[in-house]
DNA sequence: AATAATTGAACAAATGATTGTTCAACGCTT
DNA sequence: AAGCGTTGAACAATCATTTGTTCAATTATT
């Protein structure tokens, strides 16, 4: 099994000295050249300024007015500092600081499922952005092989004095929280994202409730008074959401438990277990013409589902989903509830980076929950009922 | 849009007392409570034990037997460590000892698009978990938002002195060296993932020769004689190997490019595209009874096209895809040519580590490029062709 | 002109750990 | 009993910063 005997040409191509040239901008990274002694100190800059080291400090970190520093003395240390490329070392700062500038992230192996990556994905990438944006960073620890992380992982930010912790994609309640890979206190800074139990941790928990009222109410306004709420057996809460929706709003509102068994965890694999668990269900979704799921995978298996039945969304059937993750490119464009998770990862950020300045601010936090509401989102899959099926 | 008239119990109920009483075992965990001073130092420990900061540094970091620490002493010493629950100052390790133990791993935006999470998310996690094995961390930089990378992304890496860096999902010649969020030179510790163009730096490249050529190889045995070859516009290389591979088998191999104009970046839109792409060539692929594909998700378009003609795989078509990410759980589970990404995650891992040790090291990994092939996977779409079918 | 007030910048201690060197105490030989 | 080697552990410097204090030089005040 040769593989030598094909010839492909490679897209570009350039000399060494074009490539060394083209990285001449490059000068300044001391990454990977760190080994003691190596990298550029303040000391040097000191040097090579003709200053104490006292002074570069002074004049790079703090305010140099603050300590008197004179101008000329301050540009002649600024324009040292820059010749040399100076960076100053986290690790003598966070020394010195106390504080490591970093937020430790727990969360679980479910949450990296390829049913929930792009949901998780969305979350952590808004929680990354916004602590980043603070000047901290995240030191991520999942429980991928969960062994291995009870063994290290909280050694791990405890070793490397994490100012905060946040949890995500563990349910807390009393037997889960022994499942966390690492032993957290009520007197630690530590934040749980994600709808939870009780806990005692500060938590941002997100609320089905409004997007889910909204929905019914944007269904009813259309014309529909069947709706319908196509869920797996897990979704007691949202359940109940909508049935009193539906009373409330004086409309008839049918339960279809589905009996979800998924195949798989990927999203293909999600909307296909779905589709032939709703067919298995397809004379209770009958008389339907609103129709709202647990999920966007049941959504999407839906519209399969009546597709083969010769029913067009949203034509003949209006159709909500739950998240926003596929929805959006979905044809039609699925009307969704979702929740705010770029917002929640951001609150959850602040709240951390806020228990970061010490026990008074932890204790302000205690026993917080704040509460994220859900949204609808109103895109293509939701119209009138078709006139026949007004009653 | 009130929902506080809506009751739901929680899961379970419990007091605050059961819940203190559940995390009594947290005791030793420092996470948050770092504050300068706050934390237990080796100090502490020699004060309780009654030695010296040496003695303790001596028994609980070294072999303290090298520096004859008698036997009572050590277990003195192990023990005040143990009672005060003390760990490490990450911080202090770092700045003595010249090394971060942390490598920083900048990958783009692209790679976090949700068609290609999956696949990014296993070769971090393989990198993640080698890692972290050997005692380093991953020190994450994405270029989600480019702007904000080039600005801090650089100083990051910098700051933290990582040991080494690790570049995915770039493809680095001429022109995209530059648009790379930090500059990185030769002399520094840096491994490249990925098919890459022509770099200086050392590689783990995909070979995707290996696995083609086998599965051509595994069509032709099965009896197939007309094989087709799916792509959109971007796949020359693989394109070129497939149909050598046809020449030297000595079956016809048709080239069937699809106009691939994909709605999204999901999945399932993915699927979705290419299943509209190919019925538009739907006539090139009439006569091949062996298809192949160039990734995944033209497979499962053309598995859908095929359905559509009435043609079942692998009744009437054998059909293989390229990546591994879903194919295992389509129906049937698709017979696939992929990159052990696991394996070149954890060899990437490898190199980064091992370039820690110096310039010595690096010069020996100066300009080495290590070549993964790609390996046919054979499950379930793949079988003998229809009787008709051969000529 | 002598003293006080102000400015500008250096000294030195401290952060938590490692490590080369020193030093005291003990047992052994002669 | 004096000298010597061995054992066990402390001293002190070092890593790169920050920061409270000191101190010399300059300017202002009487």
């Amino acid at each position: 099994m040769r593989t030598a005997w094909i010839f492909l040409p490679e897209q570009g191509e350039f000399t060494t000295a074009e490539f060394a040239q083209s990285q001449t901008w490059c000068w300044y990274s001391q990454a990977g050249r760190h080994h003691p002694g190596m990298s550029i100190t303040i000391a040097d800059v000191a040097r090579e300024a003709g200053t104490s080291i006292t002074t570069v400090s002074r004049v790079l970190s703090d305010q140099g007015d603050a300590y008197r520093i004179s101008e000329p003395t301050q540009s002649l240390v600024v324009a040292a500092a820059k010749r040399l490329g100076y960076r100053p070392s986290y690790h003598a700062k966070s020394l010195k600081a106390g504080k490591s500038q970093t937020i430790g992230l727990v969360y679980n192996s479910a949450s990296l499922a390829p049913g929930n990556l792009a949901y998780s994905a969305t979350i952590i990438g808004a929680i990354d952005g916004a602590v980043r944006h603070a000047g901290y960073h995240l030191l991520l620890i999942a429980d991928k092989n969960l062994y291995e992380v009870l063994e290290t992982g909280s050694a791990f930010l405890t070793d490397r004095r994490v100012d905060a912790v946040v949890v995500f994609g563990y349910v807390l309640h009393r037997y889960n929280v022994h499942k966390l890979p690492i032993p957290l206190t009520t007197e630690q800074a530590v934040v749980v994202v994600e709808r939870v139990g009780k806990t005692m941790f500060p938590t941002v928990e997100m609320d089905p409730a409004p997007g889910i009222i909204a929905g019914v109410a944007h269904l009813v306004e259309l014309g529909h008074r069947q709706l319908a709420w196509v869920t797996g057996a897990e979704g007691s809460e949202r359940t109940a959401i909508f049935l009193a929706a539906c009373l409330q709003q004086g409309v008839i509102g049918r339960l279809v438990e589905v009996d979800l068994v998924p195949l798989g965890t990927h999203p293909s694999e999600l909307i296909f277990s779905a589709a032939r668990a709703v067919t298995a269900r397809y004379a209770e979704l009958d008389k339907a013409t609103g129709i709202m799921c647990f999920n966007e995978f049941i959504a999407l298996g839906v519209q399969q589902v009546l597709r083969e039945h010769g029913l067009e969304v949203p034509r003949d059937r209006s159709l909500i989903g739950f998240d926003d993750l596929y929805a959006e490119l979905a044809l039609p464009p699925l009307t969704v509830v979702r929740f705010p998770l770029a917002d929640i990862g951001k609150r959850v950020a602040e709240m951390a980076i806020a228990m970061t300045e010490g026990p008074a601010a932890i204790e302000q936090f205690r026993g917080r929950r704040e509460t994220s509401p859900s949204l609808l989102i109103i895109r293509g899959s939701t119209g009138a009922p078709p006139l026949l099926a007004v009653r």
